[in-house]
RNA sequence: GGUCCCGUAGCUCAGUGGAUAGAGCAACUGCCUUCUAAGCAGUAGGCCAUUGGUUCGAGUCCAAUCGGGAUCACCA
C-alpha cells in the first residue's frame, strides 16, 4: 500500500473515531506538501470541519494528533487553516527508497489478463510519411508501451489504405509521364518517388482543368473534367473489376511505398506486429453492410445505396454502399474491425486516428452496435491534434508537408552540430558517434512531439529547430549520461539491503519523493493514455537529479557511507530516466 | 446551422476541486582548480478569454457570451 493511500484510511478512522462519522478513505485528499510549507505529505481536513463542529484549526490538530499517534513514520505535523502538514522521518524515506533499489521488477506491473489491439500509423500508400504521421506513430508507440509497463497484452497493428482514388492518381500521373522510371533508376526513395507522382497529377489536373475554373467552376467539380482525372477513375474502377494490368502496376507501385515506409520505420524504431490492408476487408465490409440490409438494420435507397440511419443518435444517415456497388471508408473500417476481432479477440480495440476523424468513429462504433457486434463497445478512439505549420495546415495534395525523412535527417544533423561543437566527440570512434546523433536526434525529436498533450492541435515551426536544452529529450538523456560516468568511476557495489545514512539532506528526500511517484506516473499514464504524463515526469526526475548534482557531491565525500548512498540514489534515478524514456520510444547514452 | 474540441507569462506548454497558478524558450545577473556547464542558482514577466452559477474552496465542474479550430462527401 501507497503511503497515501495508508494516509487515507487512517484519516479516515481518525475521523471516525474523533467524531463518529464513517467516510470513504478514497475521499480524502493527501497531497504533496507545496515546497514552501513543511512537511512532506498534506491532508486536506476542510470537508471535515462541519462534522467535528470545531474550527479548522482544532481539527486539524485533532486528526494531525490521530495520525501521528497512529502512525510512526510521522515525525511531526503542522496545520495552516484546513491543511494538516505532515513530516516523515529519515527511516520512512530510507525504507522506502531500498525498497525501491532492491526491487528488479519496479515500474513493471503484473499480468492484467487484459488484451488490445492498438492500431496505429495508418498511412495511404500514394505518398510518403510527414509530421502528422510521426505524430501518430509516437504517440502509438509510447501508448502501447506504457498499457505493456502496466500488465496488459498489447497488439501493435497497422492499417495500410493502399485502394482507392488517391492511389489510383499517383498511378495516372505515373503512366502519363513517367516513361517507365522506378525508385531504383532514379535513385529515389520508393515513397517518396509515388509520392513525387500524386503532387504531379495534382498540377496535371489543375492545368488541364484551368478552362472550367476559369469559367468559374469548383475546382473539385472542374477536376472531374480533366482527362488525368479520367484515367484515374478508370483504373480505380478497373481494380475493382480485378484487370490484371492495373492490378500489377497498383502492386508495383504500392511495393515501392513500402519498402520507403519501411526504411522510415527503421530510423524511427517503429514496429507492429501486423498489417491491415483495405484491399484486403472492403468486401467483408461490403457483406457485413449487405447483412444489416438483410436484417433491416440498414436501408436500401432506389438507386442501390445502402444507407445506415444514426439520426435517433443525434448523426445523420451515412452511406455505406455506393450506388454503384463499391465499399467507401467507413465500410472498410467495418471489415477491419471484424477481421482484427476475430483474429484477436481483444477485450479493447484503441484507434489512434487523427482527431478530424471524431465524428468518423462515432459513426463506426454506433453502426457495428446496429449489427449488434460484441465489440463495437471496446473500440476506443485516441485521438491526437493536427500539426499545424506558420503558414496553416499541412497539404499533401499541394506537397506543403514537413517531410518525415527531411525532418529526420535535419534532427541527426543538428544532433552532430551540437555534440561537436560541445567538443564531446573525443575519444569517440565514428560508429559511436553516429549511434550517439541517432539517440539524442531521434530522442529529442521524439520528446518534443510527445512531451504535449497529444489531443492538442500544435504548430511546429521548421524554422527554429528542435531544442536541445531545457525541457527537451537531451536534458534528461544528459542527467542519465552524467549518472553513467559516476556508475563507470564508482566501482564498488550501491544496491545494498541497508544504507547507513544519519540525516538525509532535503535534496535527497526530494529525489526519493521524485522517485517514488514512478508507480502512480505510470498508472495515470495508462488511465488517460496519455504519454505526455511520462515526458514531463521523466523531466522532473532529471532536474531534481541535476539539482542534487550541482549543490552536492554524489561519491566524493568524508564519509564511504554517504557516497554509497548517493551513488545508489543515482543509480536508481538513471534506472527510472531509462524506464520512463522507454515508455517514449526514447534511448540513452552511456556518455554524451 | 447541428455536433465536438481549444482560449493559462512575449513564445511553447504543465497544472487529477485545495494553500501565494508552475516549467522551458527568449531577455538580464551570477556559478567550471572539485563526480560531464547539453548543467545549476537568481531577476523580470499573469484581470488563468468574459460574465454568472455550484462549492467551505474554481484555472479545474455547470451555463451563457466572445475568439480560434475540427467535422457533418456516393474522399480516405
Amino acid at each position: 500500500m501507497s503511503i497515501e493511500q495508508t494516509l487515507q484510511q487512517l484519516t479516515a478512522q481518525a475521523v471516525q473515531h474523533l467524531y463518529k462519522t464513517e467516510i470513504d478513505p478514497k475521499s480524502v485528499t493527501i497531497n504533496e506538501t507545496p515546497k514552501n510549507f513543511t512537511g512532506s505529505f498534506t491532508v486536506v481536513i476542510f470537508p471535515y470541519v462541519k462534522i467535528a463542529r470545531k474550527n479548522p484549526l482544532q481539527t486539524g490538530t485533532e486528526i494531525g494528533s490521530y495520525l501521528k499517534e497512529n502512525l510512526p513514520v510521522i515525525e511531526d505535523f503542522n496545520v495552516v487553516q484546513g491543511f494538516v502538514n505532515l513530516v516523515l522521518g529519515n527511516d520512512f524515506w530510507l525504507r522506502e527508497f531500498t525498497r525501491l533499489a532492491n526491487n528488479p521488477h519496479f515500474g513493471q506491473l503484473p499480468a492484467s489478463g487484459k488484451k488490445i489491439v492498438l492500431e496505429y500509423i495508418g498511412p495511404n500508400t500514394n505518398k510518403p510519411l510527414h509530421l502528422g504521421h510521426i505524430r501518430n506513430m509516437f504517440v502509438g508507440h509510447a501508448v502501447a508501451a506504457i498499457l505493456q509497463a502496466n500488465g496488459h497484452e498489447v497488439h501493435k497493428v497497422n492499417i495500410y489504405n493502399d485502394k482507392g482514388i488517391n492511389i489510383s492518381k499517383s498511378m495516372a500521373a505515373w503512366t502519363l509521364s513517367a516513361n517507365g522510371a522506378t525508385p531504383h533508376g532514379t535513385g529515389m526513395k520508393g515513397d517518396h518517388f509515388v509520392g513525387y507522382y500524386y503532387v504531379l497529377y495534382n498540377k496535371i489536373a489543375i492545368q488541364q482543368a484551368a478552362p472550367w475554373i476559369e469559367q468559374g467552376m469548383e475546382r473539385i467539380e472542374a477536376e472531374k473534367n480533366t482527362e488525368i482525372y479520367a484515367l484515374a477513375q478508370r483504373y480505380t474502377q478497373q481494380w475493382e473489376q480485378g484487370n490484371p494490368e492495373v492490378l500489377q502496376l497498383w502492386r508495383t507501385m504500392n511495393s515501392w511505398v513500402y519498402q520507403g515506409f519501411k526504411e522510415t520505420f527503421e530510423q524511427l524504431g517503429i514496429t507492429y506486429e501486423k498489417a491491415y490492408y483495405e484491399s484486403e476487408c472492403y468486401e467483408l465490409g461490403k457483406e457485413m453492410a449487405l447483412n444489416g440490409l438483410a436484417q433491416n438494420v440498414f436501408f436500401k435507397q432506389p438507386d442501390g445505396s445502402v444507407w445506415v440511419d444514426l439520426t435517433d443518435s443525434n448523426l445523420d444517415q451515412k452511406i455505406l454502399i455506393r450506388s454503384d456497388g463499391t465499399s467507401v471508408y467507413i465500410t472498410q473500417d467495418m471489415g477491419v474491425a471484424e477481421l482484427r476481432y476475430n483474429d484477436y479477440k481483444p477485450h479493447q480495440m484503441i484507434y489512434v486516428v487523427g482527431d478530424e476523424q471524431i465524428y468518423h468513429f462515432k459513426v463506426l462504433k454506433l453502426t457495428l452496435e446496429k449489427l449488434g457486434k460484441p465489440y463495437a463497445d471496446t473500440i476506443f478512439h485516441l485521438y491526437y491534434g493536427m500539426v499545424d505549420l506558420p503558414e496553416g495546415k499541412m497539404k499533401s495534395r499541394e506537397g506543403k508537408v514537413v517531410d518525415a525523412d527531411d525532418l529526420i535527417a535535419e534532427m541527426l544533423q543538428t544532433a552532430e552540430d551540437h555534440t561537436k561543437e560541445l567538443g564531446k566527440t573525443e575519444g569517440m570512434n565514428p560508429d559511436e558517434a553516429r549511434r550517439l546523433y541517432r539517440i539524442l536526434g531521434i530522442g529529442a525529436l521524439k520528446y518534443f512531439i510527445l512531451k504535449v498533450n497529444a489531443q492538442k492541435r500544435v504548430l511546429f515551426n521548421p524554422q527554429e529547430s528542435v531544442d536541445f536544452q531545457g525541457n527537451t529529450g537531451p536534458f534528461i538523456q544528459y542527467s542519465f549520461a552524467r549518472i553513467s560516468s559516476i556508475l563507470r568511476k564508482f566501482g564498488q557495489d550501491y544496491i545494498l539491503p541497508q544504507y547507513q545514512v544519519e540525516n538525509l539532506h532535503p535534496l535527497e528526500k526530494d529525489l526519493i519523493a521524485e522517485l517514488l511517484k514512478y508507480e502512480q506516473v505510470l498508472k495515470t499514464a495508462a488511465d488517460t493514455l496519455d504519454p505526455s504524463v511520462v515526458a514531463n515526469y521523466a523531466f522532473g526526475v532529471a532536474k531534481t537529479f541535476n539539482k542534487l548534482y550541482a549543490e552536492l557531491s554524489v561519491m566524493n565525500n568524508p564519509n564511504p557511507h554517504t557516497n554509497t548512498f548517493r551513488v545508489a540514489l543515482s543509480a536508481v534515478a538513471a534506472s527510472i530516466i531509462k524506464k520512463a524514456l522507454y515508455l517514449l520510444g526514447i534511448d540513452v547514452p552511456q556518455r554524451m
